[in-house]
DNA sequence: TATGAATGAGCTTTCATTCAT
DNA sequence: GATGAATGAAAGCTCATTCAT
């Protein structure tokens, strides 16, 4: 519905990639503990009292609650990003480097409580961290299936940003349910996916 | 003066309207009806207001949010878990039957708007409507799925709960992104189930 | 299409209402002025509505009813605690100490409409309230008793908890039945208290 | 305020007394038990589920609350009242007749939990349980409460209803309360009645 | 005459968001 | 810039009372 590319740079904008400053991050750090003990939907207050300021100084620096998930997770989702091209090189096959890969994403999604939600378009105000997250990952995602479906000499059934999203969907809860294995159904999906003539 | 406790007495006293009587039926598709609007998670006044009554009448009937869910539903899961052996009778194959109940299965939880995120266990109150759907339908996935492993002559990599609550959590959001195809996922990770020496 | 936590805080970023600061003192007049007309049983809503505030404002000050209406009461309540040694320091004889103290009590309790009750441990959630008032006066009562008694040469009958408390209850309802008059009950109760010998 | 007289007529009228329908009778033997359970403010639904009938049958009956709870304690009133000529006539002194038909009082107060508080004119809708209580009560107090006076010639500090409703109000909260002692207070209570001179 | 479904006012409580200091 | 008090909309839930059946 949005601009992906308009979205983004307003994002990107906002936030100054690199160039944290030195009380934001005390606010990252304690959103950062917040979100794991509380997931990404948290009051306002509960974050802004773990980092000893006032929920005023949450609002100045991120206006909206995805530009502050945005900004927590940008490391992380960063590093999930590079190393999509990283392990294309280093794994002995294109599906162990997408495997591998969808497995770091997983565990990223997993560890991070309610974070899997935020890949779902519609959760409260998550504009930003959608856009951020698509824009970022799904083109990583993308070249890791194309090599994998290429060596498997198969027609993408589904894009990356379809892979994306079912993967953050299968995550969801999944820390909350014992009996729940997202890691072996995001696996299952991608056999799935690398299985020639799936209907 | 007067008593605070007296004075709400008499002006609850002073309240003179009708009270069509209604069945429980009209509760049903009205909340059915917003539902679809607004997901599971529709405040009961929204509910109550489309269906005309007071919000008293909607806790008489159903106490508890997933009781008035479960009951919504009720016929629809019910059709769900009765084309299980059905599907098994009357389909080419066992796969062909997984897939086709499978495929039942995301088309009712795409339609009813926010009603995946209910096999959840931990969304809002919902213990009775998780324990209502796993109950019913788990049963019903294991024998599909138990009949096409046979027929692939491979072990289950995943119980029936597990893909349950994946297929339940790829159709999360289904309804309001276009560009999302859950149905193509879901078919997927059944390919990946039935894909023999998935890792 | 939208969603409706997404719709509710559209319709929450519309208001733009300034918000004059007040103190808390403001509360506490406010509260002071209902408690006397409504009791201490009042709607949240029709205090904060006298104070001009939101009710949230009370909730931020006063999370608990009882702790708001300490607060309302502290002074007086301070001030009744300090009388007890005064009084007794003061007054000719012991007995006359106690009897002044014990209408001073009274009379604070009856102007208070409602207040009274708030010595019984069970009304809606007085816990903090009924704690604070025994904790500050049973002792100063109990000081004043026993010098009273120990001038008429008898074992308390009954102690100094029994004592507020059962002038707590005599109070009771005092403020809006012009036959019933408190204050005599009370000294006769204290004048049973110090007969000698009764059974 | 109301009438005392006329009020009471108007009671007696609806009661009918001494001809308690059959079914009747079952309505007040379930309110006795709810009331003995949650205090006479019970909410009207849990009177008619132990009773085994609809709301509206309570309300036929009985229009008001105190309606209900009059015609529920008519017989313990009454043979409250009785006792009153009995013991003055059995007793050694008119001191030790008095004594005994106020324990009588307390016990029938504090038995039933809640009833207490229905002394007061301004509880939830009290009117006609208070006047009757009032009416029938009051009589009996004042012939006892003179007669011991008559003993110690002593004048009577206070009368017969603010006597009666001052062990009313001191039996308030006896039941949950275990360090309270509302049989001693009462006895300390009609000692300074007849102590002479109080002031 | 008995029933109990329906009503809806009203209460408490939470929390995103604003803005005076 | 930072703060956090203030705001008030919302929502869940309870229960006295009415009245169609």
């Amino acid at each position: 519905m949005a601009d992906t590319q308009s979205e983004q740079s307003r994002v990107a904008g906002t936030q100054q990639v690199g160039r944290p400053r030195r009380d934001q991050q005390g606010l990252l750090d304690a959103a950062a503990a917040v979100f794991v003990t509380s997931g990404v939907e948290a009051p306002v207050r509960e974050i802004a009292a773990k980092a000893g300021v006032g929920v005023g100084t949450i609002y100045r620096h991120f206006p909206t609650r995805p530009d502050l998930v945005v900004a927590v997770y940008r490391h992380q989702v960063e590093a999930c990003a590079e190393a999509g091209p990283r392990l294309l090189a280093e794994s002995a096959t294109p599906e162990a480097a997408l495997r591998a890969w969808v497995a770091l994403f997983v565990e990223f999604l997993v560890t991070k409580h309610g974070l899997a939600s935020a890949l779902q378009g519609d959760s409260a105000g998550s504009d930003a961290l959608h856009t951020y997250f698509v824009g970022r990952l799904v083109p990583v995602c993308d070249s890791l299936l194309e090599a994998a479906l290429q060596s498997v000499d198969t027609a993408p059934p589904i894009d990356a940003y379809n892979v994306l999203k079912g993967i953050g969907n299968l995550c969801i809860g999944a820390a909350s349910d014992t009996r729940y294995d997202a890691t072996t159904l995001v696996q299952l999906l991608i056999s799935g996916l690398l299985t020639r003539g799936t209907p």
